[in-house]
DNA sequence: GAGTGGTCTAGACCACCAA
DNA sequence: TGGTGGTCTAGACCACTCC
């Protein structure tokens, strides 16, 4: 008699697939749903709430419940480890750390942490190899304040993998690109420069300082790919 | 006194940041927080349920709740329609119908959507403009099958469009990679040959017979972008 | 002001599964 | 078999926002 959650939540999604509740339309209440389906109105918010989260339903009080005129398909990236990334492919995995130095970052890194231009920060460049064969280039800018007195040995632990294992919980944003290699790009991965690369640039902070802005430079045939 | 399931989560969320609950530790109880928070256990459920789909926790029955021993970063990507996402830049969205045919797809796009090599398909190849610039070249492979008797003017909507006001609901996966504009790509966009794009392929099926291939190639610029 | 969604409660039953 | 999470209920209060 009483239908689960889920059951309710297919029910909406055949109501607007068959367009009995058409795109851009107002569908019941809440509370006139549950006395329909003959549950409580928490079943009915709990099936709603996730199909809004979803993109389907665009939801507001007093207003109602409406049918998203433009439904937004939402795809949900899983963001690895790199080592973790080239372990699970079969391969061993290595880095290379090129470079380290304490400068002064370019204006657009400075500013995308939210740090005055001018204050120096650790310059990392790292080499990440799958099966011996150059994968990612890696350009990192890491905030000295975050580190503990004692600098961690990059050359051992990669400062990916040390921040993921001490400063972790961050927000940030992330986004991807297609870039041509530049020459220092192209040495470090054995391609033409020119060739066209997969950018991965990524800001992170944690409560109020920034942590690192980094950039990954995927060698080529890499593919970013996931369930829609 | 009884604090909601936001504050809850963020406090489940400091306590493992701290390392009060170490990676890959069993924390306590649903029923042993709500006693310790001064709250429902319904509310704790909210919270760890909600931290569990976002990777931070792994929940089972019986066995209890454990922190990911390595967290995940998920991030979720918005895929809006190409209209959408040109017009919320401020700009005119127009496309242009290039080419129509009925023929066999590629032995790799009959592949991924799971049919035989030789069966006819709709391929058409579509040129999205933003404020007159081209912007996207597409590629798309369509399911005749999936048609109603008279094919809808691919001319007046957009085949994309069309497919999600008329065939809602789904699955498929979508990848993301950069690559040389071929010369066919590079005429319509305006490019270079061999200039970086940035591509979408996506691949989609209703409950069993295949819908669509499609592939993007984006301007150069083009970034994807979202919250970490 | 009134209708709607957002959240919380105290309790309950069930499904699952490690011990 | 007992402990745990997953879900549902009936009711309640609040926040928002449209009218």
């Amino acid at each position: 008699m009483a239908p689960g959650w889920e059951a309710i939540r297919a029910e909406v999604m055949n109501r607007i697939r068959s367009r009995v509740w058409p795109p851009g339309g107002l569908i019941p209440s809440e509370e006139t749903l549950a006395a329909e389906f003959g549950c409580a109105r928490a079943t009915v918010n709990r099936a709603l709430t996730e199909l809004a989260t979803a993109g389907l339903l665009e939801r507001k009080r007093k207003a109602g419940t409406r049918v998203a005129a433009l439904p937004v398909r939402k795809a949900t990236l899983d963001i690895p480890v790199i080592r973790a990334e080239v372990t699970a492919r079969g391969q061993a995995y290595s880095f290379v750390l090129m470079s380290r130095d304490l400068t002064a970052p370019p204006t657009g890194v400075a500013a995308r942490l939210g740090l005055a231009s001018g204050v120096p920060l650790i310059h990392l460049q790292t080499l990440h190899l799958a099966g011996g064969l150059p994968q990612i280039f890696e350009d990192r800018w890491l905030n000295p304040a975050i580190l503990p007195q004692h600098e961690p040995d990059f050359t051992a632990i990669s400062a990916n993998e040390w921040l993921v294992a001490n400063i972790a919980f961050s927000t940030g944003d992330i986004a991807f690109s297609a870039e041509a290699a530049s020459p220092a790009e192209a040495a470090a991965l054995s391609v033409s420069p020119g060739a066209a690369l997969f950018i991965t640039e990524r800001c992170t902070w944690s409560a109020h300082a920034p942590i690192t802005w980094v950039r990954l430079a995927h060698a080529p045939g890499y593919r970013l790919q996931t369930l829609l």
